[in-house]
DNA sequence: TTCATTTCTTAACAATTGTTATCGCCGCGC
DNA sequence: GCGCGGCGATAACAATTGTTAAGAAATGAA
């Protein structure tokens, strides 16, 4: 369990069986949403098994633009640290295993991290990884067009087209479905 | 000078005499490349007068993907910490009144910030809210389609619209000089 | 298995955007 | 003043994508 904070913070090893206990294992079906859209995040998740999505509501039409797998943390960032209303929905795709903690619960590990110089820098490290991960998603959307960045996706992240279903993707390329299916079938002739 | 550091980090107060002196002040001309796409960023600028643009060359046109005006700090982050080449330019847009600082430099700068817990916890805050910039930058990009892009940035950001050429503006709503020129005339009418 | 739901494909037509090219305006340097 | 280059508007046509609708295929539950 929890292989994520494990490996990435060698530092709280010795802490990390008091730690181990503030987190909650919970099974959930597909279709489960962990977070409303519009609500105040409290929990942060961890999968052990299965994959979520981040999506939003635009117009009824719902938008998907994040796919989360095994052994990655997840929560509305911003929500749950500043505890304003979340931008997103964050929903279950598959039955998942996920390990949850409270909001108090993580801050107590926060503070930990944040006393153990080496474990603090770390920390930093992995958000401006995720700033840059943003920002190249981002710089992909100007730079290509929605058949450059399915084919892009088709050979960097084949696991998220094998794994999720059609229509979540086509939303997370910014396009429709439909366009999605002639896409795929221009390119496989 | 330098408004933005003093402002957020008054923590620093007594220090800062010392750290401005780290700083050079520059004056450039319009279409300065400050960092060329590929060069691995040794510097960081804090404009006082002027704006900048960051941009990366696709199939050899160029795509605009940010803008910097006075009191911002600019660098090629990722870059500047990680010492990876930038994925992108940054450019002057008008004639510039800039301070820059060393790598080498900063690294002092930073290595105070990080002994003190309120600068500290104010710098991963700021790193936090670019973090989200780009990721309801993002968002924006999937949601919404260019004409509703273009009246989303003239009324949230019209300093944007009044100063910058609208062939960059084009490529930072991720279309064509040509489409924005069309949706303009079909706005105003 | 069987039924219902979800997912994917295809078609026809509308709307939008890209491409290429031309023209006019404006500011800057010589 | 004059010419040049940068910038923006417009036109005509091509290419792509969206919309709506219908039906096939796959999936999951009873």
């Amino acid at each position: 369990m929890l292989k994520l904070v494990q490996e990435r913070f060698p530092q709280l090893r010795d802490k990390w069986e008091e730690f181990a206990a503030l987190y909650h294992k919970v099974e959930v079906p597909a279709k489960t949403i962990l977070l409303h859209e519009g609500d105040t995040s409290k929990k942060a998740f961890y999968i052990e098994k299965g994959c979520l999505r981040a999506w939003f509501n635009n117009k009824g039409k719902d938008v998907t633009f994040q796919f989360f797998f095994e052994n990655e943390a997840v929560s509305s960032i911003e929500s749950f640290r500043k505890g304003t209303p979340s931008l997103y929905s964050i929903e279950a795709i598959e039955p998942c295993t996920l390990y949850w903690i409270h909001k108090r619960d993580w801050e107590i590990i926060q503070k930990t991290i944040d006393e153990l110089p080496e474990a603090r820098s770390q920390y930093v490290t992995l958000m401006l990884d995720r700033q840059v991960n943003y920002m190249q998603h981002f710089m992909s959307f100007i730079k290509y067009t929605p058949k450059e960045r399915y084919l892009q996706l088709l050979k960097e992240k084949p696991h998220i087209v094998k794994r999720i279903p059609q229509h979540y993707i086509a939303s997370y390329l910014g396009i429709t479905s439909v366009s999605l299916s002639r896409i795929r079938n221009a390119v496989t002739r």
